[in-house]
DNA sequence: CTGAAAGCGCTTACAG
DNA sequence: CTGAAAGCGCTTACAG
């Protein structure tokens, strides 16, 4: 049931007509009897003001509870101080405290933050154009393909910083970007692994962020270099998707193959699906398969089996973007960039050894 | 790891200085041979417009890639079409789905949508003056103390539209506000139990959005109906907090009751918390305790035993605050109020009858 | 140290 | 149907 209230208590008229509109710069000035351009300097801390006259702009600006018009200031000095998130999605884990990093670092520097969510059926340039013409900076989360798509097609004028996945070894992305070190992280759950006495290691893959083949996904390339370094054949990743459901989905598949005993999901939502179906399947974690997922989602150490994941730090992430747009936007002011903690494998009750 | 990379290539002056500047109104004017006036119409639609000199005019905005300047327009015209969401927290599930419905609304709309913080720390005045001189509305997601404070100190002025925790019955929110039948909801999970042969139903609680004791938390009071109108007296409520953590420590005091058989939880995080504790004292689920959740978080379905709980449509909800804002703020479109689903009971694994 | 102008890019009346 | 003015609330040079 949804009901809705309102405000006017019957009539159609508002009662308190007018609301006397806002104080404007020379609402403050006629009150300190000085010129409106003195407001001006006095609210913008310019140094040539006498001390008396400050004082008395202060009092009317207090007293008339003016505020500046932010539209106005935009517009005649021509700099925006805002941020615009570019994301494919706000609700899953990555993206959510990303998200909440960034909107902590906007807020704390006193920059108003939007979101904008893309989606496939975007003409991506007018996206990005109407994002951008708001005025201030963009940040875009290429965690997946669309958002990816989306940063190569911001126009180099524009303000942005991004969060990317780990570009390939000695290549460097083309646009200011924060990256967590996800290849060494997913070869480090992988080596875990491979001590704890499994012979090989699956893998059930985010989707990529790249169409093209060459340049794999970095978890996915962590998991393989491991993998290889150990002498160990790669088998085909599986996955479709990103959510519990195609965790299930490849989760079924796998636990059909009895020499099937150590997985690593490219995300928790995945590993909690093939937890899952390897409950259903009557296959026991961690004794007959060890699992171990990737983000350290709120839940996932409250499940049971609890899961061995990787800790990513998406809000230092966040912050670190918001920094890197800031330094941008706002060149006097060149905050120093606010390292992001390294990924870490976090070891719970869903991995083990080998059953022998 | 995190590295950072820079656009410029070495110089630190931009080699393609300049990047011709957008083009104006004037431009395109002068381009098709009018006057910017008329321009102005064309872009806005006006009728009085030759249908030659309109072709003319569009095909200078087309040449010249024009796009409207937004901050211009807004402080021309006095009207800002935008949504400010506040909203003390972006990640618990109910937040976030509810911020991926107005989000999904505003952008349906054209409305840029920004995001906005609260902390316990804030100045809620301060916080909502900045956030109101945007220029458009606000939307507060008013579900905790938090949210529900800062929604009461909104300007009667200032276009806004809440979500809110059902009001008493009787009694209608003094703005423009909607809102599930969460007391229904509970009262019918409670009544489940209890036709389960429970002879008591505990509540682990997510925080009241209210101070005062009279008015009850519905989801609270739900529950505590039902069990009055069995003829069962409510036990103490218990949980301090949103999260799993909270419904642990809550639910490591109810399974050393023995007399606990049937626990609804005011989310499913709390529940994750309470499964968690009842595995760690040995008591089965469902077969030892049977438990509730509410929300219908993504993950739900596949933790082990999936969980019992209310399905809440807050992508609804949040749909149909952006349109109880947008009529507030464009009394030319008045859309009608998409109608939210209903809360449902979806049964799963951790529910069942109480063993005898 | 402070005031009078011009302008940011648009819109809303007002003229023709 | 179309053009010339004035103004939204501020800032940035320019004068004194």
């Amino acid at each position: 049931m949804i009901v809705t209230g309102h405000t006017s208590s019957g009539g159609h008229t508002d009662p308190l007509q007018g609301q006397q509109k806002a104080a404007s710069i020379r609402d403050v000035a006629q009150a300190a009897g000085v010129s409106y351009q003195t407001v001006s300097r006095v609210i913008n801390g310019h140094p040539n003001v006498r001390e008396e006259t400050r004082k008395r702009v202060e009092t009317a600006i207090h007293a008339l509870g003016f505020r500046r018009n932010a539209t106005a200031l935009a517009l005649a000095s021509g700099v925006t101080r805002s941020v615009t998130v570019l994301t494919s999605n706000t609700v899953l884990y990555g993206y959510a405290a990303t998200l909440q990093g960034l909107e902590e670092a906007a807020r704390a520097a006193g920059y108003p933050l939007g979101v904008r969510v893309v989606t496939p059926e975007d003409d991506l340039d007018r996206t990005i154009a109407s994002a951008a013409d708001t005025g201030g900076g963009l940040v875009v989360i290429g965690y997946d393909r669309l958002g990816a798509a989306a940063l190569d097609r911001v126009p180099a004028h524009v303000p942005c910083a991004a969060l990317v996945e780990a570009p390939p070894p000695g290549r460097t992305p083309d646009r200011p970007a924060v990256w967590a070190d996800d290849r060494e992280a997913a070869r480090t759950a992988t080596e875990h692994l491979l001590a704890l006495g499994h012979e090989n290691v699956h893998y059930v893959a985010i989707p990529a962020s790249t169409g093209t083949r060459r340049t794999a996904a970095p978890r996915a390339e962590g998991w393989r270099q491991a993998l290889r370094a150990a002498g160990v054949t790669p088998p085909a990743p599986s996955g479709k998707g990103w959510d519990a459901q195609a965790g299930y989905e490849a989760g079924r598949k796998l636990a059909r193959n009895p020499d099937v005993t150590a997985i690593l999901c490219g995300n928790d939502d995945l590993a909690l699906g093939v937890l899952r179906a390897l409950h259903h399947a009557g296959r026991r974690v961690p004794e007959d398969v060890s699992v171990i997922g990737f983000d350290d989602a709120p839940h996932s150490e409250f499940v049971t089996p609890s899961l061995t994941t990787v800790r990513m730090d998406f809000h230092g992430l966040g912050r670190a973007a918001f920094t890197l747009l800031r330094s941008q936007l706002d060149t006097d002011q060149q905050a120093p960039l606010p390292v992001p903690a390294e990924p870490t494998l976090v070891l719970r009750e869903s991995s083990g050894p080998r059953a022998v």
